[in-house]
RNA sequence: GGAGAGAUGGCCGAGUGGUCGAAGGCGGCGGUCUUGAAAACCGUUAGGCGAAAGCCUCGGGGGUUCGAAUCCCUCUCUCUCCGCCA
């Protein structure tokens, strides 16, 4: 893994969106592979060169040859791989530490993508669904939540802490009938392969899909090993092909995976303390795709026509965003942001964030493909997105079906799972 | 958790210090033969860097040696037996 990171064609072509620093290191790939393959002097030919005489004094070795001769020689060539030996080592360093830099760079926005400082610089691409029109003061769906009985904040916090909840009764059921529902659509209406994956995986994971080095502040780590909860579930089923060589006639290939997510918040401080819109452990449907790099962008536009389709499902209204390279995330090359109606805030809110990372993640975790007999490998393009966030969605249902007694109408697409149409408080009649 | 055995090319499998990037088989591809197919026979069939020559890679890392797939250490993973367990 990660040796394509040190491409030098890839890297000089990044080279002068760099810190001076980096690109300074990589104008110089030409010396570097000058040094290892260039002339006499070259490394490669230091392994020439010793590989012959090793040979020769094998070829001698059962006995023409003076014992005096073979000590002599003997007495060189140690000399000799000792200095190459040492040539390696330090080649190798500088390898290392190059390829340790070169986790830390971002991938670079795709050509489309709109040029902006920050969240302001968006731009919305389409909208679906009308905020609904109250005749009362709509309340937040924590609000809802606790009335109804169906979520309970208070003992998460006891079990467990701040920014945990614990679903109760039809709360419980609206989770898992909304994340049944995602996945139900994604596999039989979208073609989706489902994946059940591991909920902890390991670092060279995190490393592959870009949430390490630089995110692990954010990320739960078992104590005492080298093992990760997963932030998202993109991490284990992208990771699902690292180090392997796709045949091309697999492409494309889309998995969908439900997975608890487990995210630390850090930086967080005062956001969103309440309700259920950013917790350590919550519940999300995802959807990835392994593309060739041709098509990788009519993926995305149906991978987040796939994640809108559960909100039109659901009758929620929302609208899409097309992220600016300031609000572009570290991996990502272009992004679609999914944005919920909440009434109460009058507000549009993250649900799902779909997003093309060309080769950005294929190049760490080494995810290539192979069209041919005799046509060198490729590296893969990865798409992923949320197909929903299911807490987000459970909330966006509460603020937007909730009604002036305090109930709140089950969408029509979940009354099957759900076995009830209207959600009322404990001890009310139905 | 304890005891032991392993990890070799797409797959199976040989190789226990020297010319081995690696026998043989299977599978795949191409060809001969055939009206066509099968069988048989011949050839071919890993990845990285490189324009090429070539160099590197036998799970990962380190060591011993003039020389390591082969010996030593370590990590990871797999299997068998015991224990434990949903």
């Amino acid at each position: 893994m990660l040796s394509g990171l040190l491409a030098p064609k890839e890297l000089d072509k990044l080279a002068p969106t760099l810190p001076a620093v980096l690109s300074d290191a990589l104008k110089k790939s030409d010396e570097r592979q000058a040094a290892i393959s260039g002339g006499d002097a070259s490394l490669e030919a230091a392994h020439r060169a010793h590989r012959a005489m090793v040979d020769a004094l094998g070829e001698a070795r059962k006995g023409d040859l003076q014992a005096f001769v073979r000590s002599q020689l003997g007495k060189l060539l140690k000399e000799f791989s000792t200095h190459l030996k040492d040539a390696e080592g330090s080649l190798k360093d500088i390898e290392a530490k190059a390829a340790e830099r070169a986790l830390w760079i971002p991938n670079m926005p795709h050509e489309s993508v709109p040029v902006g400082a920050d969240a302001s610089g968006n731009v919305e691409v389409r909208r679906s669904g009308e905020p609904p029109v109250y005749s009362f003061t709509p309340k937040n769906h924590w609000e809802i939540a606790e009335a109804l009985g169906i979520i309970d904040f208070e003992r998460a916090a006891k079990i467990s802490g701040a920014r945990f909840v614990a679903n109760v009764g039809l709360g419980a059921r609206l989770e898992r009938a909304l994340l049944n529902f995602m996945l139900d659509l994604h596999v039989r209406d979208h073609g989706y392969t489902e994946i059940f994956p591991p909920f902890i995986v390991n670092t060279e994971s995190m490393t592959g899909t870009g949430q390490f080095p630089k995110f692990a502040d954010d990320q739960f780590k078992i104590e005492g090993l080298e093992m990760h909860l997963v932030p998202t579930a993109e991490v284990p089923i992208t990771n699902l092909h690292r180090d392997e060589i796709l045949p091309g006639e697999a492409l494309p290939v889309a998995y969908v995976a439900y997975s608890a997510c487990f995210r630390k918040e850090a930086g967080a401080a005062g956001k969103d303390t309440r309700g259920l819109m950013r917790l350590h452990q919550f519940n999300k449907v995802e959807l990835v795709n392994f593309t060739a790099p041709e098509q990788s962008y009519d993926a995305l536009e149906r991978l987040t026509a796939s994640a809108e389709e559960v909100l039109k499902r659901l009758g929620l209204p929302y609208r899409v965003v097309e992220l600016c390279t300031g609000d572009l995330g570290f991996a990502a090359a272009k992004t679609y942001d999914i944005e919920l109606w909440f009434p109460a805030q009058e507000v549009y809110r993250e649900v799902s964030s779909c997003s093309n990372y060309e080769d950005f993640q294929a190049r760490r975790a080494s995810i290539r493909f192979r069209e041919g007999e005799k046509v060198k490998p490729r590296l893969v393009h990865t798409l992923n997105g949320s197909g929903l966030a299911v807490g987000r969605t459970l909330a966006a249902i509460l603020e937007n079906y909730q009604q002036p007694d305090g109930t709140v109408r089950v969408p029509e697409a979940l009354v099957p799972a759900m076995g009830v149409e209207v959600i009322r408080p404990p001890g009310a009649p139905a």
